[in-house]
DNA sequence: TTAATTTTCGACTCACCATTCGAATATTAA
DNA sequence: TTAATATTCGAATGGTGAGTCGAAAATTAA
């Protein structure tokens, strides 16, 4: 095991590297289509190398989820923390992740689109997850209870803003990508703040 | 091969009873993880009878996925046949899409999520699909420029809507199903029509 | 420089699984 | 009944791919 604090981020790094090739091919060929010579290959180490950072392809693809979630939760953090109104932080929540999906729009549609295909109780990853979905819908239930939003049932408002934010953002083709714009837009369309109107 | 009408038909049933193992089989393992044997034990026969009706693992995977495209198109062809105006029949459409869904929740489910993680172009339900959503898209571009939807891009409109209905009738949980009251209500507080109110 | 330690990797093993074989059974046709 | 045809299936085959081995190269420590 390394020594260094230098030692430690090249290790880290090279993690990285692994993750970022891995994901590059389980997002083409999916968790079971996906060889460990082909990560090896785009990654740019020989296979057993994976081994020496890895216990396992799943370990390797665990560590891709848990890393994403685990990120994308810290930067929701303090946006969740602030003194904003329900309705505002829900819509600062959703600016937030479309800002991080903008950067790394392939891991961001890894992240929402396998979990329902893959089934994996008891994985950390999880419970990130789970902590976001439950603070989104937390925020409807209080922005609903106070009259920010459209009085509707807010399992099921929250189901369609899922379904729709998911597809602005991340099924969004290459070609005509998303703006911002667009998305606040659509937002203040759809979700029309009753307040003020 | 077959002469008698009751031959014919009774080798569509087995086909078909091969086709609902193997889906039952594909939506919890993928097409990687579902094996020969577990397809052969779910449907009932011998894993060589399999070979007899099929020549591969993913000619039964492709069946799965063009009978489905297929009925499901038979089904909207009607309703887009219908004269109603854009707007209405967009909606119609919804509605009967979530209709064959609320049926067979396991086919609709593998129907629209599998493609995106598996990608086979030039197979021929590809065809079934893209002229779905290619018909939906023309509905509402029709639609916005009749002035019956808000005046909103039809590109994002529809992956909206997509993301949306999806995320409605697809993803919720089975022990608070969406009902067909529950689809009207959303559809007619986030589609709100402009020459009403 | 030398000895430890860390990192790299191609070649090998071994289990699993799609597909094929060949024979048996059932059904239809004469 | 007998021959042809259709259907069934368990047992073999062959390829693929996850994970291991043992040795080499690179780096660090003395």
């Amino acid at each position: 095991m390394p020594v260094s604090k230098r030692q430690l981020e090249e290790r880290q790094m090279r993690q990285d590297r692994i993750l970022n090739g891995a994901l590059e091919v389980f997002k083409t060929k999916g968790l079971e289509g996906a060889t460990m010579d082909e990560i090896a290959i785009e990654s740019g180490f020989g296979k057993a190398t994976l081994y020496y950072y890895f216990h396992s392809k799943e370990e390797v693809f665990a560590a891709i989820l848990e890393n994403g979630w685990k990120d994308l939760w810290a930067s929701l953090e303090p946006v969740i923390a602030g003194e904003e109104g329900p309705r505002k932080t829900f819509v600062n929540v959703l600016l937030k992740i479309a800002e991080n999906a903008k950067n790394r729009p392939g891991l961001y549609e890894f992240l929402f689109n396998v979990p329902k295909v893959i089934t994996f109780e008891e994985q950390p990853w999880k419970r990130y997850q789970n902590r976001m979905y439950g603070t989104i819908q937390g925020l409807l239930e209080d922005g609903i209870k106070a009259g920010e939003f459209p009085n509707i049932n807010p399992q099921l408002l929250f189901k369609a803003m899922g379904g729709l934010f998911m597809g602005l953002v991340l099924m969004g083709d290459r070609k005509h990508p998303v703006s911002e714009k667009d998305v606040e837009d659509l937002l203040n369309k759809l979700i029309a703040d009753p307040t003020q109107k």
